[in-house]
DNA sequence: CTATTTGTAATTCTTTGAGTGACTACAAGA
DNA sequence: TCTTGTAGTCACTCAAAGAATTACAAATAG
């Protein structure tokens, strides 16, 4: 009895969603089965019998199993679908609240400043993403985005470059031609170019694939520079406001060197 | 210094969602500062100093807070749209990895069988509406609906309710006047009625409010009942299926003397 | 009626996370 | 130069949660 491995992604899936391993391993177990008993399930999934019990409760209590009180007691998985909406639904009523929760603290007003050399720096690709929203959304005059990597050009992010307003310049480079093609064709209104920033890229080392994630300026007076660690595909960024910022006057030296260009592509 | 309530239910909520504690008190605490270092933050969320930097970094590789690394170190939270998407994100891509993992799993085909007797028993309201959904969109002929709590009158049963074809009689019951106008209004294609069932309810205990929650029945083949625990509010169901089936067969007689009205409501 | 299976419960072992203190580095002031 | 306070990292303890095992009573099958 081996187990595919997709039945270990599966099993580690649902308990970064929270679920014990017990539980984790007994929901798959029903998932390869009609219907199980104890007994079956713990021969199936190695979850000793006398457990099965106590995480198959656990798992109808949330939702994600039906028990039928006979003897022995039947169980079984619900449908795949009804299940992943349950737990999407979970979900969502726990950002709900929290949002809730959280409109309705905020600002111990300290006495803050906001002094001008603020470079901040954050991690992990979504919600990098969500900024770089934010961000485009926010422009006014002219939004400059460099990609470095094809996997950094989502769905959303498309999404949100095509309802950028028409009044604002919009510029996009990629660091290949074919990506650059492909830009143009999601987002039509753009100008699009191949940048000269290859020397962003990993100089010394062989097979540094993407050193540089993406590049956002807008306005001129915000910008945002993500990187790929090479090993862990980790995205990282560093973030800087303000016309005086030091990164921001480094942007735009580079961009007057015509190494980014503004409204004349190369 | 106290902490407001709402404080507390964003941490809770926040662990909910997989954050450790001193995770999740630090990003409240971070949610109430513009911008803190890891002194100020210890003394608002009594994280012990030494462990704010740790519990920082998890944040930040999370997406959900920025860090200055000035000395000493300014952090401060992603504002709270970004975050709530992030985490949204975060679960989207678990959700579909798990249910693609599962996708391709399925069925170690046990020899299994089909008998007709079984009724199953599931929990949570989620769940239990998710396959109310799935009955109704799946009937053919017949829906017959009693909501005993109005509280399970959502939107998204709105919504599936009046997906029905038109072809299918749609029956509703409700226990109280009031609610039927709500339900006439929300659906108008349905027959309402306001079910005979009042014997359903708790009869001897005094402030048993809701014993039944909703009762389903479809194409007068499968069948779900759901109560309310009147002390937790978790709701469970059972639920039938087959033309043959004991609970469905009862059913079709409480029907036949007029308690759960067919076509002619009262 | 006995032998097995089923279900509950108590018990140990292991891991994880909360809480604390020791240690290094550094900058400001004496 | 020496002292002192703050920033940051690490390593350690203790308690709680979870994994794994065992003991035992009730139910079932042969």
């Amino acid at each position: 009895m081996d187990t595919p491995e997709n039945v270990e992604e599966a099993i580690e899936v649902l308990q970064q969603l929270g679920l014990k391993e017990y539980e984790a391993r007994c929901f798959v177990g029903l998932s390869r089965l009609n219907t199980g008993t104890a007994k079956k399930l713990s021969e199936l999934t190695e979850v000793p019998r006398t457990r099965v019990y106590d995480a198959i409760r656990v798992l109808e209590a949330q939702g994600l199993v039906e028990i039928q009180h006979s003897s022995p007691q039947q169980f079984r998985a619900v449908p795949l679908e009804e299940a992943t909406e349950t737990l999407r639904d979970q979900y969502e009523e726990r950002v709900e609240r929290l949002h809730d929760a959280l409109d309705t603290v905020d600002v111990v007003d300290e006495g803050d400043e906001s002094p001008v050399q603020q470079i901040w720096a954050m991690a992990g690709q979504d919600a990098i993403e969500n900024r770089t929203d934010q961000l485009i959304e926010k422009a006014t005059n002219e939004i400059v985005l460099v990609i470095g990597d094809e996997s950094l050009l989502t769905e959303d992010l498309v999404e949100t470059l095509n309802e950028v307003d028409d009044g604002i310049d919009l510029i996009i480079g990629t660091l290949t031609e074919p990506l650059q093609d492909q830009v143009q064709a999601a987002v039509p209104d753009a100008t699009t170019f191949v940048s000269g920033l290859e020397w962003l890229h990993g100089e010394y080392t062989e097979e540094d694939d993407t050193a540089i994630g993406r590049l956002l300026l807008i306005d001129r007076s915000t910008i945002l520079v993500s990187s790929i660690m090479p090993d862990t595909k980790e995205e990282q960024a560093i973030f800087g406001e303000g016309f005086g910022n030091g990164l921001v006057v480094i942007a735009r030296r580079l961009m007057a060197q015509g190494l980014i260009p503004a409204r004349d592509p190369q």
